[in-house]
DNA sequence: GAGCACTGC
């Protein structure tokens, strides 16, 4: 009999998820440290149950040795498993229990810390502050650090903090310039092409607009010519009335890349190169090609501005700034409109003028009290819609493979909504199934009605039927490309699969293309025949492709949304129903040069409940990534209103750092540890994109390259380190060498380019604020613990690690099931989580000690953590939460926020968190009067307490290796006491 | 056994 629920089980594991949910079920199965030992008790309603707890428990050996349990006999059905459920509840406490790991020190090292710490105890009588990360200290040190920073001395930037001032003889030249470039052919040929522009027609009015209101929203479609045009107007407006010294345009992109390119066209426009102190250049983050100072027209990123407004909140030296493409409602692009409407408060002369799609521009008129709006016609031919039944009926397609299995069999999430609208809206649609399926009947086929029917009950995409429909366009159409658009990889990867089986897709005249970076979401790109796409196949970059030779839209009819579940606190990322600006957006992709139609895989009664539009980002977003973006800009206010005391010190650091807190965390650490340079390479990591990428097709090969680069460290993260240093020396050797390493080992070289890049911004940073002298990552003083060229230091990384991202914690229990691989891993607040396949400890076997660190976590099908690393113990001591010492079941323990429990005499824990009050304090002084640490001095205090620490975290936990299961040193699992569980003991959890 | 999309003096 297999452990689990056998005939019952079913039941019992349905009414775990209807009945009390998820994480009320999981949450039990934490021992909790201190909350009184005996797990069954609390819940005991069968004394038999615990009668035999006590029989069987108590042998200590580990549950691999004596006889099966089995519960009484009479027992019956659900009962047998809810009896099994409590037996492994209690088991799996035990079994924890006896795999803590154990803190020791050897003698000379208690001695030496002993010393140690009365030497320094003595110097500061009170007993240090509740961690120092800000949490509960309102301690006077934790005010501003004591210096207040320089501003930045930038030269790109300076400039910027200098109002506008009228320079006559500029506004001369720049007239003169401009009327000799009327001559100029490049200048005419250009100008011939803008002339046909929809919003060139627009020119006069605009202008007018511009200059008599503070407010203007200019709506209109891609492709109408307003984001290269309207800056040219104002500028060139300015230049013409005589006054181009005091115009200064700036316009907000929301991507990298279309700000360089806009810029790139504009100034080709304007028949002049990008930047060089011209009259048109682009920002965005470690890269820029700036204009003059005045008399231009500057494109940047939104996030650029934001940075801006914390060294400047009245941008003083703009003249008018254009928000692009607001429509999208992304957070940063939300986040500048509430700033813009207060900062009109405070500048009178700031012209602002708001550019959207035409569906929501009233609403941003309406958000500016009314503001005009001027709208721009497109350049778009009619596209004709069909819907499910429609093309159910011009198919004549009848489901096949429908998922049968009831609902609570597939994955537990799928149905499931984070959000209670999509639930309501789910509710309605049912409601109203009957009478809708009433009006089809007369208009469409049986056969037709029966498939939307059998279609509604399914969630996935019938691929099926899209190929069915493409042969129907090949076969009846006239001849163009189609597009379609899915929700995810594996969806167009199937797509493409059963495409190619089929033999009239396999001849020549047929081609499918991958784009990934269209409209931002994965799309099929399905054309006929290949040779109208030249560009598609010869451009390496397939976002710069035109796709004006689309025809036909297929419309999935889905969208992946990331979300966030605020009932169980996790971020979400699962494919939902698109909104109609959504739809309005796909089916606009047909029909730009001609007329087209569009498929909407969505049935009548779906499309008359889409929502308008997406919810916004900003209302999709973790509080953590809002209250950062407000913080930062507040900060600059606040800065400049010289309030900056209500910051901690802490605080302080990380609102100028521009990464999220917990890797500017990270990177403080790093800095003050002495170990920058692989740090920043995490840092920029986490904070970017990893650098590997994964081909379709490919997965097997790449999942081994990472294995191999992870040098058995248990660590993306120090993966990432590996990788980057192979890069490094491979780049030394020469571009040849850079391509053929990235290429073998699956890595981007563009990101880690990128990731370069940042590392040297985040050790500016750094310098400036005073904890490094160097603004070379790699500087000597920077890394005096970093290890050498040939072995870095595994560990102290791995604990400055812990120090950056805690609490995000994991804890593993060995699986030695051979069905299912891996390590079972458990977090608080989820229960159970599965570490993502793509981390090199997705199939690990051996761990050496029990708990996980890791940066992200997101709900998609499972609950996955997408990035970790194995951890010791004192590096949670050291780096983790609080510290508590007690007696657990006569065990002498020692835990980190009462969750990360260890054994250790209580001699050494006491040891350990006095210890871990000297660093807090020290540390704590160390940001709020940054200094280099001086290791030099091996008899300061501060380099006498990091490196006790260093020197327990690097020399006292030895864990042996190559063995399975737990590591089996003397620090770690003693030796005799493994944990057995068996093979199907992983069944237990959802 | 899985990868919507962006962004940062």
């Amino acid at each position: 009999m297999s452990y689990g629920y056998g005939g019952g089980g079913g039941g019992g594991r349905r009414g775990r998820r209807g009945g009390r949910g998820f994480r009320d079920g999981s949450r039990e199965r934490w021992d909790r440290g201190g909350g009184g030992g005996g797990g069954g008790g609390s819940r005991g309603h069968s004394s038999d149950f615990d009668q035999h707890e006590e029989g069987g428990g108590g042998g200590g050996g580990g549950g691999g040795g004596g006889p099966r349990d089995r519960p009484p006999p009479h027992l019956k059905g659900r009962e047998i498993g809810l009896w099994y459920a409590r037996y492994g509840a209690v088991r799996r406490k035990q079994a924890d229990r006896r795999s803590r790991a154990v803190v020791q020190m050897d003698e000379a090292r208690e001695q030496h810390i002993t010393k140690l710490l009365n030497s320094v105890q003595s110097d500061h009588p009170g007993p240090a502050r509740d961690g120092w990360d800000g949490r509960a200290s309102t301690s006077g040190s934790w005010r501003t650090p004591e210096k207040e920073k320089p501003r930045w001395k930038d030269k790109d930037v300076e400039f910027l903090f200098q109002e506008v001032v009228r320079d006559s003889s500029l506004d001369d030249r720049l007239k003169r310039d401009l009327q000799s470039k009327k001559s100029d052919p490049k200048y005419k040929e250009m100008l011939k092409f803008r002339e046909k522009l929809p919003s060139y027609g627009k020119r006069e009015e605009l202008v007018k607009l511009i200059n008599s209101n503070r407010v203007l929203v200019v709506s209109g479609e891609t492709g109408c010519g307003k984001t290269t045009q309207v800056t040219q107007f104002i500028l060139d407006d300015y230049i013409n009335r005589g006054m181009g010294s005091l115009c200064r345009v700036v316009c907000t992109q929301p991507r990298r890349i279309s700000a360089i390119s806009v810029a790139e066209r504009v100034a080709a426009e304007r028949a002049e190169s990008v930047g060089n102190g011209n009259s048109c250049g682009y920002q965005i983050r470690l890269q820029s090609r700036l204009p003059r100072r005045q008399g231009s027209v500057l494109y940047c990123t939104t996030g650029i501005i934001l940075q801006w407004l914390r060294s400047d909140p009245l941008l003083s030296s703009i003249s008018h700034l254009v928000l692009d493409e607001i429509h999208e409602r992304n957070l940063q692009s939300d986040v500048l409109l509430v700033i813009v409407k207060d900062l009109l408060n405070l500048r009178d002369d700031l012209k602002i003028i708001l550019m959207s799609a035409t569906l929501n521009a009233e609403k941003f008129s309406r958000y500016f009290d009314n503001c005009p709006m001027i709208h721009i016609p497109g350049l778009t031919f009619p596209v004709e819609e069909f819907l499910l039944e429609d093309i159910l009926e011009m198919t004549r397609y009848h489901p096949q493979n429908q998922d049968r299995r009831p609902t609570w069999k597939r994955g537990f999430w799928q149905g499931r909504n984070s959000r209670p609208e999509k639930e309501e809206k789910e509710a309605e649609y049912k409601e109203s199934w009957p009478s809708y399926a009433r009006t089809l009947q007369g208009r469409y086929s049986d056969n037709t009605i029966e498939a939307v029917e059998m279609l509604d009950n399914d969630d996935k995409i019938d691929l099926e039927l899209i190929v069915s429909l493409i042969r129907h366009i090949v076969l009846n159409d006239e001849e163009g490309a189609i597009l379609v658009f899915l929700p995810g990889w594996d969806n167009i990867s199937n797509l493409n699969d059963l495409l190619t089986a089929q033999q009239m897709f396999r001849s020549d005249c047929f081609e499918v293309f991958f784009l990934s970076d269209l409209v931002f979401i994965p799309a099929l790109f399905f054309s006929l025949p290949p040779s109208l796409f030249p560009l598609l196949c010869l451009s390496p970059f397939p976002h710069s492709i035109t796709i004006d030779d689309v025809v036909y839209v297929i419309d999935g009819g889905k969208i992946k949304e990331t979300n966030f579940d605020t009932n169980n606190n996790i971020s979400t990322m699962t494919a939902e129903w698109v909104s109609l600006a959504n739809a309005k957006q796909r089916k606009g992709r047909a029909g730009r040069v001609c007329p087209g139609k569009c498929y909407h895989l969505y049935n009548g009664l779906r499309a008359s409940l889409l929502d308008a539009y997406q919810l916004p980002e900003i209302m999709r977003t973790p509080l953590e990534e809002l209250c950062l973006v407000a913080a930062r800009i507040l900060d600059g206010f606040i800065n400049a209103l010289d309030r900056a005391e209500n910051l901690t010190a802490l605080g302080f650091h990380l609102a100028r750092l521009p990464v999220e807190p917990h890797i500017g965390k990270l990177i403080l650490f790093g800095a003050l540890l002495g170990c920058l340079d692989p740090i920043l390479t995490i840092a920029a990591s986490l904070s970017f994109k990893d650098p590997f990428f994964i081909p379709l097709g490919k997965e097997k090969m790449a999942d081994m390259r990472r294995r191999i680069l992870s040098r058995n460290s248990k660590s993306d993260h120090l993966t990432i380190v590996n990788a980057f240093q192979g890069w490094e020396e491979a780049k030394q050797h020469g571009s040849r060498y850079e391509r053929e390493y990235c290429w073998d080992n699956f890595l981007s070289a563009n990101t880690l380019q990128m990731l370069h890049n940042m590392k040297g911004q985040f050790a500016e940073h750094l310098m400036h604020a005073g904890f490094v002298s160097s603004k070379d990552p790699k500087d000597p003083k920077s890394n005096v613990n970093s290890g050498n060229n040939i072995m870095y230091n595994e560990k102290l990384i791995k604990a400055v690690i812990v120090a950056g991202l805690y609490p995000k914690v994991a804890m593993i229990r060995p699986s030695h099931s051979k069905k299912r691989p891996g390590p079972k891993v458990y977090t608080q607040a989820d229960g159970k989580v599965c570490i993502h396949p793509k981390s090199v400890n997705a199939e690990e076997t051996e761990f050496n000690y029990t708990w996980l660190i890791y940066h992200l976590k997101m709900r998609t099908s499972s609950i996955f953590l997408y990035d970790c690393t194995e951890v010791s113990p004192f590096s949670l001591l050291f780096f983790g939460g609080d510290i508590t010492i007690q007696k657990d079941d006569g065990q002498e323990t020692v835990a980190v926020d009462q969750w990360i429990v260890f054994r250790s005499p209580a001699r050494i824990a006491h040891l350990v968190k006095s210890l871990k009050k000297e660093l807090d304090s020290l540390l704590e002084e160390k940001i709020r009067k940054p200094a280099p640490v001086d290791w030099q001095n091996r008899q300061s205090k501060d380099c006498a307490v990091i490196t006790a620490i260093i020197d327990l975290i690097t020399t006292q936990e030895k864990p042996t290796g190559g063995t399975k299961g737990y590591g089996r040193t003397w620090a770690s699992a003693p030796r005799g006491q493994h944990i057995h569980f068996n093979d199907d003991d992983d069944d237990d959890d959802d």
